[in-house]
RNA sequence: CCGCCCUUAGCUCAGACUGGUAGAGCAGUCGACUGUAGAUCGACUUGCCCCCCGUUCAAAUCGGGGAGGGCGGACCA
C-alpha cells in the first residue's frame, strides 16, 4: 500500500486531496496529530482515529497525540490532577493498542498552551473570530446547552495547537471538521501556514444504526469491556442482512453498524478474517477483504449471527492488550 | 441592578388555579417470534416532585426564603 493510500483509506473526508497528495509524496518524518480530551477508558471512537494514526506511522510519519488537559479543563472535566491521571491511563492504552512508541509523541496541552506567545496569539485569534463562528465550530463537540465563553475559546485553541505543535496534518473524527475548517481559514490571518486535515468516519449507533455511536448515550464498546460484555454488546447490535438498511419509520438514515465495525476496525488491523461456523451452516469462511464479507452478508451467504460472533472475537483481540494494561494500572 | 419564566422518571413534559405523598410518551429491562439485531406482540421497572422554613390532620400543589437555568430591561458614566 503506498503512502497516499495509507493516509486516505477509510477516511470520510480529505481536505484537500491535493494537499494530502503532496504530503504523501514525502511523508517520512512529517508530523500529524489528533487531540483528545483525556478520558480514563478508550472507546471505539478513540480507536478509529488511532487506526488512522497507525496508518500514518506505517507511512513513516510521526504522530503527536495531544492530551488536551486544558481543553478538558475548559470543558469542566475535573481538576488538573484528575485529568492527568486519566491521561496517563489513556496514553498506556494507546501504546498497548499498537501505536509505535518510537513514532509517537504524547504532549500535554498545558506544556505549551499557557505560554505568553500562545496566549497572545489566542487573543489575536479572538479578535479575528466572531462568536457566531466559534460557536458553530464547537456545536458538534459541545452538543448540550448554552455556550459559555470557554466553549468559544476551545476551538480557537485547537486552531493554534496545529501551529504550535509544528504539524503537517490534522486528524480527527468528522465531528472535528468545523474546527479544522476554522483553523484553515484563520491560520493564514495570523500569517501561519494552512495544514490539510483528514477526517475519520463516525460509526453509527450500535443499537439502532442511527446517528452516531456516542460515549454519552447508547451502547459503547470500550477498552474495559470483558469478553462476555463485548459479545453481549455486539450481539445486541442492529444488523439487518444488508449494507444499506432502510431508513427508520421517522425517516432517519440508518447504517449497518456491524459492517462498519468490520470495515473500520477489523479489516484494517487483520490480514485475514476467519468466520468459524458449524458444519450445519456451511463450515468456516475466510475473508481478506471487507467488500467480500459485506457482499456475502448481503447475499445471505453469511448470516448476521455468524458475522456478529466473528466481530466480537476480533474486537476482543484488538482490545485485549489495552484492557490488561488498564486493569494493571487500576490495581 | 431591576423584572418575568422555568426546575417532577434516563429524556420531553402533564399534574399546581380547586392540598389527600405522581402520571403519559419516548427510552430501558425481560419474555415470545425470527439461526442475529430490528419490526411486531406480551409483561415489567424507574422518582430526595431543586433545597430550607412555615400553614395544615395532610404540601409536588398554598405562603416565605434560597439555589440553579433561561429571557428581557435599565444604566450608557
Amino acid at each position: 500500500m503506498d503512502a497516499y493510500e495509507l493516509l486516505t483509506r477509510n477516511a470520510e473526508e480529505v481536505v484537500t486531496d491535493e494537499e494530502v497528495r503532496d504530503l504523501a509524496e514525502d511523508a517520512a518524518g512529517k508530523r500529524a496529530y489528533v487531540g483528545y480530551e483525556p478520558s480514563g477508558v478508550l472507546h471505539l471512537g478513540h480507536l478509529l482515529t488511532a487506526n488512522k494514526l497507525i496508518d500514518l506511522q506505517e507511512a513513516g510519519m510521526e504522530v503527536v497525540i495531544l492530551l488536551a488537559d486544558v481543553h478538558a479543563y475548559l470543558n469542566e472535566k475535573g481538576s488538573f490532577e484528575d485529568i492527568r491521571e486519566t491521561a496517563e491511563q489513556m496514553k498506556a492504552q494507546f501504546l498497548a493498542y499498537g501505536l509505535d512508541e518510537e513514532l509517537t509523541e504524547f504532549v500535554y496541552g498545558s506544556e505549551f498552551q499557557l505560554e505568553d506567545d500562545y496566549t497572545l496569539d489566542l487573543h489575536h485569534l479572538e479578535r479575528e473570530t466572531t462568536m457566531n463562528r466559534a460557536q458553530r465550530a464547537m456545536a458538534e463537540i459541545q452538543g448540550d446547552e448554552t455556550a459559555k465563553v470557554s466553549h468559544l475559546v476551545y476551538p480557537l485553541m485547537q486552531t493554534l495547537d496545529i501551529e504550535y505543535l509544528d504539524l503537517d496534518l490534522a486528524v480527527g473524527g468528522l465531528d472535528q471538521r468545523k474546527v479544522h475548517m476554522l483553523a484553515r481559514e484563520k491560520l493564514p490571518e495570523l500569517d501561519y501556514e494552512v495544514r490539510p486535515a483528514i477526517h475519520t468516519p463516525i460509526v453509527a449507533n450500535l443499537t439502532d444504526g442511527e446517528g452516531k455511536m456516542s460515549s454519552s448515550e447508547g451502547i459503547t464498546i470500550s477498552m474495559e469491556d470483558s469478553t462476555d460484555e463485548l459479545e453481549d454488546k455486539v450481539n445486541s447490535a442492529y444488523c439487518p442482512p444488508t449494507r444499506d438498511p432502510e431508513p427508520s419509520e421517522d425517516g432517519t438514515e440508518r447504517e449497518n453498524p456491524v459492517l462498519e465495525l468490520f470495515e473500520y476496525h477489523v479489516f484494517p488491523r487483520f490480514d485475514e478474517i476467519v468466520v468459524e461456523r458449524p458444519e450445519k451452516y456451511g463450515g468456516d469462511l475466510t475473508y481478506d477483504d471487507y467488500e467480500d464479507l459485506a457482499a456475502d452478508l448481503e447475499s445471505g451467504d453469511l448470516h448476521p449471527a455468524d458475522a456478529k460472533g466473528t466481530l466480537a472475537t476480533y474486537l476482543d483481540e484488538l482490545i485485549a492488550p489495552g484492557r490488561e494494561k488498564l486493569y494493571e494500572l487500576r490495581d
